[in-house]
RNA sequence: GGCGACGUGGCCGAGUGGUUAGGCAAGGGUCUGCAAAACCCUGGACCCGGGUUCGAUUCCCGGCGUCGCCUCCA
């Protein structure tokens, strides 16, 4: 399989540390806020490389934290009245129920950075040991000049970023390129006991400790978002290689943004379609479809348009498999199966992918149109979709309430099945105007009725 | 200014030095009581200008355009 690394800038072959095994590092969310939908995005291009590490036979360690403490969560805290604890609560219930609606496996592990302050304190005591960091005035920073290869994820090198006119001259600070390990404490503020005084920490210094924590290091892979490429993911890699003296990961991943009117969504400026708005008008599963049509490095423009494409694309994948419900033993078709693998070996090639899914979902309906076996196909479309996380609810079957067509039809009580079978006794009487009304009746209630040679079928519209 | 990504048919979007992407939408047809679903057919795309090559959408150079990062960010 190969991989595109953003430390080489190039794709080059994946290869584990430890044969059949892998450990994965996912930049989760700082729980400041709701999710949007390019949370969602990276969640999901994450979760696929996750379900394709494990489909080819990895054990894999996936851990994706939970930053729960910083300027942010404690900002809101103050505007809202409330504590910081309460502020990332809500949020972190947000992200999980949303990450899960979208068909995001949970994590191996999602450990929180306030669970792990103790850890973060001993990183920071270490770097500042080996002179890599030094205190003032009861903060911590790391002197990034002191780790010369500072900038190789980036790109940028440290004088160019010096030019830069966004950094804020600091007296505290020897150099101004220099970053927070440790923020001395302020009143009304969260704060934790260390060797400095109280404080808390700084954002980037909860990664370092917390991946090593659990996957050691180096590990295999980091990923994140390309905006965490510069400088969360650079002061990540120059604390923990500072500290260690060796590699912190193998393999960079970073997904492209997912712009809405051609402009990054972003949280800060409000420029956001939120999950929860997205998940209440379209299915969940469209919405990771629509993620998952597009190479998850490139950008993405959100558009009503395009997700409407996806729930009608996601259609016809559910119409597929709600008439293959006969093909299930045997086997996968083995040439699908491969070039699916193909395309997903090639840096994860989702959209290559779905057009495999596409071409057996063809071939497929044209063998059951013919009367065949298609076994192959069924299985083969089944293991894809699973890869992919495409799983979600085919039918949705269940309630809706049906109770007032019933009694209209003198069948009160009767079910949606029972209402099928009745409009299948008026087709045999050729009472087609009240089985159209009936079809009609349900259809306005969300339930479409499929007519075949082999009688009738509904599911939700 | 520095670093980087992208520009494909009506729309969305893979991939490739010469051979079918795929989806959505559209038109025509088959099937069907009608509808839905499905299947078949149709529309011969790769920002512009150079270069390399027998041949470039695919490689190189330049231009134009869009976007991201340059200490809030998935």
């Amino acid at each position: 399989m190969e991989l595109y690394n953003t430390l080489d800038r190039a794709v080059t072959d994946f290869v584990p540390i430890h044969e059949g095994r892998v450990t994965v590092y996912v930049c989760g969310p700082t729980v400041q806020s709701s999710p949007h939908l390019g949370h969602g995005r990276s969640a999901v291009s994450f979760d696929v490389l996750r379900r394709y590490l494990e489909w080819s036979g990895y054990d894999v360690m996936f851990v994706r934290n939970v930053t729960d403490i910083d300027d942010k969560i404690i900002d809101r805290a103050k505007a809202a009245g409330t504590t910081t604890d309460e502020i990332a609560r809500e949020s972190f219930v947000a992200f999980s129920s949303a990450y899960r609606s979208l068909g995001n496996l949970e994590p191996t592990i999602e450990p929180r950075a306030t669970d792990h302050v103790g850890e973060m304190i001993a990183l920071v005591e270490l770097l500042i040991d080996s002179g890599h960091a030094y205190k003032s005035d009861g903060d911590v920073y790391f002197a990034v000049r002191s780790f010369p290869s500072y900038g190789k994820l980036s790109r940028h090198n440290v004088d160019d970023l010096r030019s830069g006119e966004r950094i804020e001259p600091d007296e505290r600070k020897r150099d101004p390129l220099d970053f927070a390990l440790w923020k001395a404490a302020k009143p009304g503020e969260p704060e934790w006991d260390s060797p400095w005084g109280k404080g808390r920490p700084g954002w980037h210094i909860e990664c370092s400790a917390m991946s090593s924590k659990y996957l050691g290091q180096p590990f295999d892979i980091h990923t994140g978002g390309s905006d965490l490429i510069f400088p969360h993911h650079e002061n990540e890699i120059a604390q923990s290689e500072a500290a260690h003296g060796i590699p912190m990961a193998n393999y960079w991943l970073h997904n492209g943004m997912l712009n809405l009117s051609g402009e990054k969504m972003a949280k800060s400026t409000g420029h956001v379609v939120t999950l929860h708005e997205a998940l209440e008008r379209w299915d969940p599963i469209a919405v990771r479809l629509f993620y998952l049509r597009t190479h998850y490095r490139k950008p993405l423009e959100f558009s009503e348009s395009a997700l409407d494409d996806a729930a009608a694309s996601l259609s016809r994948l559910r119409s597929f498999r709600r008439r293959a419900d006969r093909f299930l033993e045997g086997d996968a078709d083995a040439e699908a199966i491969e070039r699916f693998r193909e395309a997903m070996d090639r840096d994860l090639d989702t959209a290559g992918a779905l057009a495999v899914v596409f071409d057996v979902v063809r071939a497929g309906n044209t063998v059951m149109d013919e009367g065949g076996d298609a076994t192959g196909h069924v299985l083969a479309f089944d293991e894809m979709m699973d890869v992919l996380g495409l799983v979600g609810d085919l039918d949705g079957k269940g309630d809706v309430d049906v109770s007032q067509i019933a009694a209209d039809f003198g069948v009160p009580g009767a079910t949606i099945d029972d209402l099928v079978e009745l409009r299948t006794t008026l087709r045999a009487e050729k009472d087609w105007a009240r089985a159209d009304a009936l079809r009609d009746r349900l259809a306005a209630v969300g339930i479409t009725i499929e007519d075949s040679a082999d009688g009738s079928t509904w599911h939700r519209s």
